[in-house]
DNA sequence: AATGAATGAGCCTTCATTCAT
DNA sequence: AATGAATGAAGGCTCATTCAT
């Protein structure tokens, strides 16, 4: 009987956050096991003994870190009030010194890059798209009912704002010295504005 | 004294293209000098005398990469007159069936996965933003110029623009299930030209 | 001070037995530690308990194998009176259903390649084949004194019996398809009637 | 174009006469590939130039094994005019200064072992036996054709010979200090002719 | 008596690179 | 210009063993 029973749980995510703090640090064709084990203070077989290979481990990383995001998502969008300031609600998906931000960019472009070539990681995104989807449904359909938009087609916007969000974030995040967080934050608003604003039905 | 001259013009086109067939199907992480060797039909020491290292391949490989997207962009611009039409004219990107993006995407997500912690990679996707970035700018100030836009700022907006495109792009891709090219194409057409209008000057 | 003293001799069969069933099944070199644990029923701590390591472990599953084989062999012996059917009375090793016979001779097989390599097992395969001899040199010298037999020496005899029994065992078991059990038997009763009428005296 | 055209016939050889020698002096489950790259004279690499695996080459080596086997079997027995003697003649296993007697039990017996657990092991047994009992029964034809035998069935005497080899050559490797070489050659002839003359047809 | 978390040495295999020809 | 044999470092994974509880 372990002395601690939430011991496994709590490994797991040490295990976990020490994966992701090394991808983000080297990118995933660079990191090694030894290097993670290093990162969790954990041995080589200690670390087997909760991930059985790097692949088990990368796709647990992955989720968890899918996870957190879509946490913060979630949180920071119940700030808000006002649907339109809800949908806008990302922007500190550009803030240089946000942690989630600044450590989520290089994980996530790790990961698309997988995503290509490994169904196990498509079905994953296709999750973490969905997620995303649903909160931004979820505000347009808000919008919809008290009037505040007018009758906006809730799929294929979301879908929109989502990529405009992810379109903008690529460039600021890997050319910064081209596009400014001043920048990004005011095209994001244009762009989502604009788009929502083709879809509103004039009465 | 080689009795061919272009034979190493020849020799490495061959090789670069089997380079960014061989990325496309199985992604930078599980490409080997190996598979491109036989994908270029070449032995591994014939390939050694013409690219020193698989770094040097590599670059080499993105470079003739962005330069043939390059070719491509401008060109098809060209077909367009009307400077919006110009703008809106790479809708090819979304193409399912068209070789460029199908074989693009792979490439260019495995770039940008390697771009997030390498200077070199960093400096190439650099420019090719910047070559984007001209051409988008172009049509922009050539609308500006004709009347057909109202003082558009030229460089935030084209920015935008091409911001928009990969963000939907990579939605379009990596979850097909999800999004339609029909989604893409209008998607990208309403959010371009939302953003575009939140840029005309009233008079 | 244990509360129930056998507790260490109960434990110790179930892990040797344990042992012996993986080994038969797996082959020694594809054995682990953890195999055997969970054959056992018991942990990697529990097992520690009762044997330091490994190869304590195997030396004394082989022993035990041996012990088991050994017994077996004195009883079908003993259901015999005439001292020709007892040394015949091995045909059981022959026989596909039988359980000795069927997990024995994987056991075996894996016991005498590590023989060749290794003191402590030379020193087992010695005292079992010392056994096997005695068994068949009481059968003999039995045979002797009744007149059953005439003056065989019971020495080589005895050695050439075990031989004969276990080359036949080898084909048998491990090319079934060439060597029947009909085959087995008759040329065991052959060969080794043959050899034991070269050893009588005539008078 | 290589210059040594034989180059890579050469290198196998080497290198499955290498694991051999390794495997008769440490036994297969403690052979790594290490001890054969440092026996054979080549790096990790290099082996693997040749053999893709652990397990193809074990499989090579074994295979050239028997193939030497079996040739030395066919030669000696060229070497006798008289059926009888033919069938005698491999009395050489029982030789312990013949370097393939001693280099080939401990061979032998590791494949044994494996064998069991197996298929394509299996396979290659099977072919070993099947190419023994060839010559075996040729010989025996031999003599049934010159009268020298009576009418011997040739197909379950040959089997019986060659498992009396066998079973034989196990107690002499095995078990020296108890089994001498006078002891196994007079103990195979006396079995072996036991079992011959059983077969004889009274007339 | 028994658990199972943790260790770390060791092994097989891959692969970019070199170099004699 | 081109071949492919050879190198050797590095990585993922296994597993016997230890030990705190």
């Amino acid at each position: 009987m372990p002395p601690i029973p939430e011991l496994e749980a709590i490994r797991k995510s040490q295990i976990l956050q020490a994966a992701l703090r090394t991808i983000a640090a080297n990118g995933c064709a660079n990191v090694t096991m030894a290097d993670i084990c290093k990162a969790a203070g954990l041995s080589k077989g200690g670390l087997n003994h909760y991930y059985k290979s790097k692949r088990d481990l990368f796709l647990a990383a992955f989720g968890a870190f899918f996870q957190q995001i879509f946490q913060r998502s979630g949180e920071t969008m119940a700030e808000h009030a006002d649907p339109l300031d809800k949908i806008l609600s990302f922007e500190w998906l550009y803030t240089a010194d946000d942690p989630d931000a600044v450590l989520g960019y290089p994980v996530l472009f790790d990961f698309m890059s997988i995503v290509v070539h490994d169904e196990a990681y498509q079905q994953l995104f296709h999750e973490w798209v969905k997620n995303w989807l649903t909160l931004l449904k979820e505000a347009i359909e808000e919008g919809n009912a008290s009037g505040r938009f007018k009758g906006i087609d809730p799929e294929p916007a979301a879908k929109g704002i989502s990529a405009i969000y992810q379109g903008i974030a690529t460039r600021w995040f890997l050319a910064p010295e081209l596009h400014s967080t001043r920048w990004a934050v005011d095209t994001m608003r244009r762009a989502i504005i604009g788009l929502l604003d083709s879809y509103q039905q004039e009465t």
